[in-house]
DNA sequence: AGCACA
């Protein structure tokens, strides 16, 4: 049980090990996808710097959010590597911008302290390396409302179940709505059991990319899908 | 391996 080490919890998980071939906001659409089960996210810090490629910083409303994201989704396969997750070092500044107690000069303090650091440590060859880009804000903090508690949440996996569809729903129809999506490979439905179907991807983050952008289709209004991953 | 946000 090394997993988070002995870092306090923290409403910011830091993910480290990342495929560094994914381009920046593909990452953080993918991450916000991803994590967006456990509850709601409001920041995604993910740079490209020599120093921060591979990692990034997903930020929830709430810890509990963050503790239970930590545990479920350690080494899981995410384009190809298995994420390192730990509770991030210290709190992001969007919380204490939030919190009213983000102190821009204390920052910058704590930077030319760390340079100094760095500074004294021999370095080999390697000259300061200029900052290359920062920009994008994590993706906007839409919220679903109705999640099911974290703990119930199936394994993520390339199988979607879809709960709550009307009777008369054909696969044709999810098919439809399912097939703008990469990676779609097919709807199956039982006959025996009318309401439910499943949809399969190729992978668990385009399965991910499509939950999230259909969760909740209303194909009647009464009729608001419930999806889920399929248990394996 | 690597803890940032300007």
């Amino acid at each position: 049980m090394m997993l988070t080490g002995d870092i306090p919890p923290n409403q910011t998980i830091y993910i480290k090990n990342l495929n560094e071939k994914v381009k920046k906001e593909e990452l953080k659409r993918s991450l916000y996808c991803l994590f967006s089960q456990y509850g709601r996210i409001v920041d995604i810090v993910a740079l490209k710097t020599p120093k921060l490629r591979g990692q990034s910083w997903v930020v929830f409303s709430e810890v509990t959010a963050a503790s239970n994201a930590v545990r479920q989704m350690q080494n899981f396969p995410f384009y190809d590597k298995p994420m390192r997750i730990q509770y991030a070092k210290s709190k992001s500044d969007c919380i204490a911008k939030a919190e009213g107690t983000y102190n821009k000069k204390k920052k910058q303090d704590e930077k030319v302290e760390k340079r100094k650091r760095t500074e004294e440590t021999p370095q080999t060859g390697a000259a300061n390396v200029p900052r290359a880009d920062s920009n994008g804000r994590g993706p906007a903090a839409a919220s679903r409302q109705g999640k099911p508690s974290a703990q119930d949440v199936a394994e993520p996996n390339n199988i979607l179940f879809i709960q709550n569809l009307p009777h008369e729903t054909t696969s044709m129809m999810l098919e439809v709505l399912f097939k703008q999506y990469p990676g779609f490979r097919e709807v199956r439905m039982i006959e025996a059991k009318p309401g439910i179907a499943f949809v399969e991807f190729d992978d668990d983050v385009q399965s991910s990319v499509a939950m999230q952008a259909l969760q909740g289709f209303k194909i009647t209004p009464q009729n608001p899908m419930a999806i889920t991953y399929a248990k394996k």
